[in-house]
DNA sequence: ACGTGTTTGTGATAGCGGTCACAAGCTCGT
DNA sequence: ACGAGCTTGTGACCGCTATCACAAACACGT
């Protein structure tokens, strides 16, 4: 099991686990963490952390737990957070000067490096302590920063053209804001993350409760006229 | 099929689509479009696109495609998009503020229509045109403003108690940008988008493709030796 | 040394989601 | 009126994911 590839569900939960351990050692300081502890802080099932974890190899004891410590390495080496990765932004809006003035970011070891823009009244100008940059530096900020990941906040026509560039300068990942289909060679790694679509898939489900809620009221109504009735 | 209850990954496509057929309709003007071109927009199968909308009923054409504007019309229906959804925005930090710019949501019916936050020093300031409200004046707040969505932005340790603040003054969906996880009840709505996980998943695939990169160097390497020698 | 209680690791199973392939059905030209 | 050429709608299949259930293995008290 330990030297099968870790499926891609198991992936995007290992950050979650990472955080719980994180926050077992750091804030209450003990040393070992059952499963079942585990789920209960991550919001998961206690035989999917076993299963999880075990893709990672068994560093877990019978009748004990989990080392934290132990755990906190295998995960943290797994996710390839030993290192650092510093990161390009293009697109200095709202959304990117935010990003960029992010806490949260340069925690694991996720550092912005570097601030692109094409507007002539933006590039050149400092956000959080970085100069803005024209789009056409890319290639050499990418060799001269060790840039491995490009994040997108710009609207979303110059998105796909974004990425190209991304691409073209050499990265494998890119993480995407802006809300637009972006495509790339299959060697790239793309995640998006698009605050329109979440914001529509909850009104989905939103407007479902409040159509079985209108549905249930109108039988409600319907069978207490029938009941004066009989 | 039609009749069928939506699979949840199906309404998360939904919102690619609409996009896209708001891009043909506007800018180009066209009446119809095929599973194919619509599943090219969307970066998705064109079976997928015709399984997906099937799930709405069967609003194509064989032999010619989908109507745009008919098409347009049912998955707004679908996804509640004819109202508008009022939300509430706890925790006026950098995101928060950001959000609050936020161009993107005010598109399709959503509307951040109050702020707020904890923080004395914050609380009462103005943020995109909208006065900082303190956090105990939430039930009022919605009530008055029919607030429908809760997004919460403050730090992770105050994320857990903003939720249940959120659903104690009677919200059913809510949007979770903090990094942490958030317990509600099963009838509540709860989406998470965080940033730091996202950027792990990069660096795990990305470390994998390096690994990969250096054995193979390494395996050239070795090989080339050996040729030599023999 | 041994039994009891606890917790892991994993085979088995069920369900969901993605893809393929093709029949059904439409339009249009002749 | 009819055949050619598309495109939809969907049954069938496959792989991934989640969950269950239980044997294996450990610690600890006596």
């Amino acid at each position: 099991m330990r030297n099968r590839p870790i499926p891609e569900a198991t992936v995007a939960r290992l950050p979650v686990y990472l955080r719980a351990l994180l926050d077992l050692a750091e804030e209450r300081g003990l040393l070992t963490v059952s499963s079942e502890e585990l789920a209960r802080m991550a919001g998961v099932n206690a035989a999917k952390v076993r299963k999880d974890l075990s893709y990672l190899g068994s560093y877990g004891t019978r009748g004990v737990g989990y080392d934290i410590e132990y755990l906190l390495y295998q995960i943290t080496r797994e996710l390839g957070l030993t290192q650092d990765w510093p990161a390009a932004l293009a697109g200095i809006g709202n959304l990117g000067r935010a990003l960029a003035y992010y806490k949260g970011f340069s925690e694991r070891g996720f550092r912005i490096a570097a601030l692109f823009d094409v507007d002539d009244e933006v590039v050149g100008t400092e956000v959080a302590g970085l100069q803005v940059r024209h789009l056409d530096e890319l290639k050499e900020a990418v060799a001269q920063e060790g840039i491995c990941i490009g994040i997108i906040t710009t609207p979303p026509h110059a998105a796909q053209e974004v990425a190209e560039r991304f691409v073209d300068a050499g990265l494998k990942s890119i993480l995407n804001f802006a809300p637009a289909v972006v495509n790339v060679a299959p060697d790239v790694s793309i995640r998006k993350v698009d605050l329109s679509i979440e914001l529509q898939i909850l009104s989905f489900y939103q407007q479902r409760k409040q159509a079985i809620a209108a549905a249930r009221e109108a039988n409600r109504r319907l069978e207490g006229r029938l009941g004066s009735d009989g």
